[in-house]
DNA sequence: GTGAAAGCGCTAACAT
DNA sequence: ATGTTAGCGCTTTCAC
C-alpha cells in the first residue's frame, strides 16, 4: 500500500549521495576528499558533485574523525579575553589555522576543573592544544602530555611542555630602555609583571642588562609591581612616586598595567612625561588613544599566534624554545620625553 | 617465539577496559556515562572505574558523537576579539556551557569563507551556533538554518534567523538620556552605530523618545557616525565640534567610539565636561581609567551570553526575541557634568 | 575507471 | 546483574 516514504528528516549520507549519482559510496567519498590518485570520468565526477549540490550533502564529521584519527580542530586556551594582547594572538593563530583547513577554537582556560580541557584534547575532539595560559593545575598539564598529542605553549613557557614559543621579550625591554636612555634618563624605574611568569622574568632581565650596558647603577626599589591588571600598574605606580628619590622614567612591563601607571600618576598630579616619562611593551591600537598617547614597543603578537598553530600542527615537531622573530619596534608616542632639568 | 607483543602505542579503548575488569564492553560504557537505569554490583562498577584509572581511558569523542548525534560543544562567532564588550558576552555564555557540560569554542566571523562555519554545524562539530556577528553572508546564514540545529543571535538581530537575545538597547539610551537631561542639558548629539544594526536602530530610538518625552526638538545634524570603532568615534566628534551650535553633551552608542570621541575632543581642546559631556553605552573596566573617566550605562553583557547558550541548547526552543533582563544602570564617573552657563 | 568489504569505537535496545 | 547484537557514516585497501 504506502510506498517506500522518504524519512522525514533524514541526515543526508554518503550512500544518499551515491546512489543518486548511481555510484559507489567509495566514489563519492574520493571524489568530495580530492583524492590524488582516483582516476575517474569527467562526467562521473559531474553526476557526483551534482548530486552533492542537489542534496546539500555535508561529510558527518564525527564518522569521519572515527575512520581517519583526525578531527581538523585546534584549541588555543588563554586566560582572559578582556586582556588585548590576546586578541592579536588569536587573530593570528586563525589566519594559520584557516590556511593549513584547520578551525581553531579559543576558550578561557578557567584554572577550576582542568579536567575539561585534558578530556577535550584526549577525547580527539582537538587534536593539538596551545596554551597561552599558566593557570593550568601540573597535573592536568602531565595528563596533557599523556595523549602524546602536540601541546605547545604560546607567550610563556609552561613547566612540564617542552615546546613553547616566545617573543624576544628581553629585547623588548632593551629597546625600551635606549630610548629612555637616549633621552637622558638616568634613574629609570621597571613595573614588572608576576615573578611566577618567565616572560614577565625576561623582560626584568632585559631591564638590568640595559642598565648595567649604560653603566647605571641597580636600585632595587625601582622594581615594583607583580601583576598584570591595570590595577596592578595603579598600586605599583603608587609606591614608585611614594619614594624619597623618584624615577623620571618608567618601563612598564605590559600595556594594561601601562593604563593604570598613567591613571595613577594623573591622580597624584604628576604629569606625564614632563614629570615622569613612561614607555610599555606591547603595542595595542588603544595606546594611541590614551592622554596623553602611550609610547611602546611592539611584539609579534600575532606571528606567535600564527607559530604556535604551525607548531601545533606538526607532529612530531622539534622541543625546545621557538623565540618569534617578527616586527618589532618602538612606537614613539607622548608618554615619553627628556627628564626634568632638575631630575 | 615473540610472544603476544603490547602494540607500541594504540588507542585505549573501551575493550581495553572491558578486558581488564572483565566484563561487556557495554557495561563499562553504562558505567562512564552514568547510566540512571543500570544495576550493578558495587564491587563490578570499582573493578571497571579501576580499569578506567589504570589504563587512563578516555572515551573516543568521534565514536561517541557518531553513535548518538552529540558532540556537547557549541560555537560561537564574534566579529572581532578586540572589542572588549565580547569578553564580556564570552565569559557568560562559557560559564553557562560549563554548567549544562558542554564546551563553548569561540572564534572570529571572518567574512571571507562563510562555508566554513557552515561546514561546522552542518557537519556536526558544534551541534549549535551563537551568532555575534552581522557580517556572515545572507546565503551562509540560509544554510545554516537549513541544517535544522539550533541557531540563535545574540546582541544583535539577523535577517533569517528567528531566535535572538538582545539587551534593551532603547532603554540603555533613555537611562543615558534623563541623567544628561537632569543635569540640565537641552542640546544633546548622539553618536550612533552602524545603520545596518538593528541593535544601533534601538540606541538611537531610545535617543529620540527621551528627547520627545522631554518635549526637546529632534535635530538631525546632531546624529552622526555610522560605526562601533574607535576611529569612527573621532570623526563623529570632529564633525559635532565643527557644528555652528556645538551640543553640550553626547550620547555614544557605544565604548569603542566614546573613547575615539574622548581623543578628539581633547585634541582640539574642548575639555570633557566643562565644555561637553560625554555618556557612553556598555560599562567595561577601562573606563575609569580613562581621562576624564567615562560616564557609561552598562548592560547585562554576561547575562546575554549566558541566555544565548541556554537558548542554543534548547533544542525546539521558542522563536523570536529575547530581551535579557539583567543588571542594567547609570555609573557616573567624570565625563558628565551640567552644560557650560552660556550653553 | 569503479565497486566490495571491512572496520574505526562506541551506545542502546534487547536478550538472558 | 551482565552480555549480545547491530549499526552510526565514513574511508581505504584491494579486487575486478
Amino acid at each position: 500500500m504506502n510506498g517506500p516514504r522518504p524519512s522525514v528528516r533524514r541526515r543526508v549520507t554518503i550512500t544518499d549521495v551515491a546512489k543518486l549519482a548511481r555510484v559507489d559510496p567509495s566514489l563519492v567519498s574520493r571524489v568530495v576528499n580530492d583524492d590524488e590518485r582516483l582516476v575517474i570520468r569527467d562526467e562521473t565526477r559531474a553526476r557526483v558533485l551534482a548530486a552533492v549540490q542537489d542534496l546539500h550533502y555535508h561529510p558527518n564529521a564525527a564518522a569521519r574523525s572515527l575512520r581517519t584519527n583526525h578531527s581538523g580542530t585546534l584549541g588555543l586556551l588563554i586566560p582572559d579575553f578582556a586582556n588585548p594582547i590576546y586578541a592579536e594572538i588569536i587573530k593570528g593563530a586563525e589566519q594559520a589555522a584557516t590556511e593549513r583547513r584547520s578551525v581553531l577554537l579559543t576558550g578561557t582556560a578557567f584554572p577550576d576543573r582542568p579536567e575539561r580541557y585534558v578530556e577535550l584534547l584526549a577525547s580527539g575532539q582537538v587534536e593539538a592544544l596551545i596554551l597561552a595560559s599558566d593557570r593550568i593545575a601540573p597535573a592536568a598539564i602531565q595528563a596533557m602530555m599523556a595523549t602524546r598529542r602536540p601541546l605547545v605553549s604560546v607567550n610563556l613557557a609552561i613547566a612540564g611542555i617542552p615546546r613553547s614559543i616566545v617573543a624576544d621579550d628581553a629585547r623588548a625591554s632593551r629597546i625600551a630602555m635606549e630610548h629612555l636612555l637616549t633621552l637622558g634618563h638616568l634613574r629609570i624605574a621597571h613595573i614588572r609583571g608576576p615573578a611566577s611568569s618567565d616572560t614577565a622574568r625576561r623582560r626584568l632581565s632585559g631591564y638590568r642588562r640595559a642598565l648595567r650596558a649604560a653603566g647605571l647603577e641597580l636600585d632595587p626599589t625601582l622594581v615594583v609591581g607583580a601583576g598584570y591588571t591595570t590595577e596592578d600598574g595603579v598600586l605599583a605606580m603608587h609606591q614608585l612616586l611614594a619614594l624619597p628619590r623618584r624615577p623620571t622614567a618608567v618601563l612598564v612591563a605590559n600595556v594594561a598595567a601601562a593604563i593604570g601607571a598613567l591613571s595613577e600618576a594623573r591622580r597624584e598630579g604628576v604629569r606625564v612625561p614632563q614629570d615622569i616619562s613612561l614607555v610599555a611593551i606591547h603595542d595595542i591600537a588603544l595606546a594611541s588613544y590614551l592622554s596623553p598617547a602611550l609610547t611602546t614597543v611592539s611584539l609579534p603578537l600575532a606571528e606567535m599566534g600564527r607559530a604556535s598553530v604551525l607548531a601545533a600542527l606538526t607532529e612530531g615537531g622539534a622541543d625546545g624554545q621557538q623565540i618569534v622573530r617578527g616586527p618589532m619596534g618602538l612606537i614613539v608616542r607622548e608618554s615619553t620625553g627628556h627628564p626634568p632639568s632638575n631630575g
